[in-house]
DNA sequence: CAGTGGTCTAGACCACGAA
DNA sequence: TCGTGGTCTAGACCACTGT
């Protein structure tokens, strides 16, 4: 009663599916051109580019121009713990450009503080294996972050709380989760089609005093990402329930 | 240096999209025929139709079959806070049907429970306005949850607070968000397209006693949906950090 | 019914990647 | 260079919606 019937694409894009769920294509291979598994379904090549598309929706298809159509490995998903801690991610590689900018507009409100505050920005590109997982951009209010450039080896992603160590303490992380399409730029950092939408995360880490101690812009591709967020009420929180 | 020769689709929907934001084409309104367009742009209907899936993708244009494609309206982001609390969206009319049944795997791992254990669900659609907004389903332990079926007018979304009066208040929220294509039901419930993601959050509330008191599965639309999540640090948790 | 979008074809030509 | 995927065409036919 749901489907009556399945147009073209669906059906190649149904066997295709089952062939690499089976083994008979595996992960990392490389199919056959589009022209000869169009032959092989009776199909034009547009159609059967229609299938693929599908199959590439659904991140189990990756397509490398001039050289081929790869079945993906089975997607390793990263998860994300919010509330500021927790790297979690330990094996990780990152690699951090620092830049030294001055507030403006949208991050400025982030951070509440003045346009023109001078900021430290870290470009942190981690990476798991050999591809790419996640891309940070993390602004630091310029006295709270070391002048000189981090070393670049074994570094958490979440930066903000190893930094500024004689500070008053971390008291809350806020996290606004949205869910977009990749900038180009973003698409070719992340070797992601720029069709696959990613997370969006914007965190905020205030300290006691109640300053803005971090602003960190994160994406993560949608489809190897899970986030976590939980939540803990405290006594007050919970007596305010009546 | 990022882009050399835009694709004739990027052009067209480039344009069409400028004349959508400058209100030459507004809200609600009909675009010409995809045929009368492709004539416009000197382009075959293949290609018109490609350039208008890009502004689909953006949410922009929602395509009716056999009666036109249509500027959506600027979409009203619906913000999901975090952490149980806090309904937040006053203003969404919510149908909601309930359903008597009995954990079985996944559901019974979430919520901690025997399979086979009596469960209620409440599968809530939210309305704002005209248009569906979010789709959930609510599992609470049949003992929490009222057997008569709850007034339909005006019910939060966030059920599980409101449910169970006198018992162990709640404690912990934990909450997973992913991304991933819609199933055909929630594309046709949330009227969305099926190509277009959806946020999925895995909602879990915990007494203070560490019972599971409700789990909900989540369904948003990806592109009206922000979701925040606040997470305010213990004194405790801060001092762990040395 | 007429008009709309949905699917598909059989080819052409371009752009990229590896040898 | 050659094989790959990327884009595009001009038209056919089907499926859906409203009158």
């Amino acid at each position: 009663m749901t489907d009556t019937v399945a147009s073209r694409r669906h059906v190649i894009a149904d066997d295709l599916r089952s062939q690499i769920s089976t083994g008979s294509f595996k992960a990392g291979e490389r199919l056959p051109s589009e022209a000869q598994l169009a032959a092989r379904y009776g199909v034009s090549t547009p159609t059967l580019r229609n299938a693929l598309a599908l199959l590439q929706a659904e991140g189990l298809v990756e397509k490398i121009h001039g050289t081929g159509n790869f079945v993906r490995h089975p997607l390793r998903r990263i998860t994300y713990v919010g509330g500021g801690r927790t790297p979690s991610q330990a094996a990780l590689h990152v690699s951090i450009r620092l830049t030294k900018l001055r507030a403006r507009g949208h991050l400025a409100t982030l951070l509440r503080v003045a346009t023109g505050s001078p900021l430290t920005e870290f470009r942190c590109l981690s990476h798991d294996g050999t591809s790419p997982h996640s891309l940070a951009h993390i602004y630091v209010p310029r006295d709270l972050a070391p002048d000189d450039a981090p070393a670049d080896p074994p570094w958490p992603q979440e930066v903000a709380n190893l930094l500024p160590k004689p500070f008053p303490p971390l008291a809350e992380v806020q996290e606004k989760v949205s869910v977009r399409l990749p900038t180009p730029l973003e698409a070719s950092l992340l070797r992601i089609s720029p069709t696959l939408p990613v997370l969006a995360i914007t965190r905020v880490a205030t300290d006691t005093t109640g300053r803005a101690i971090e602003a960190a812009l994160l994406v993560l591709p949608s489809d190897r990402t899970d986030a976590v967020f939980t939540t803990r009420l405290t006594t007050d929180e919970r007596s305010a329930d009546e």
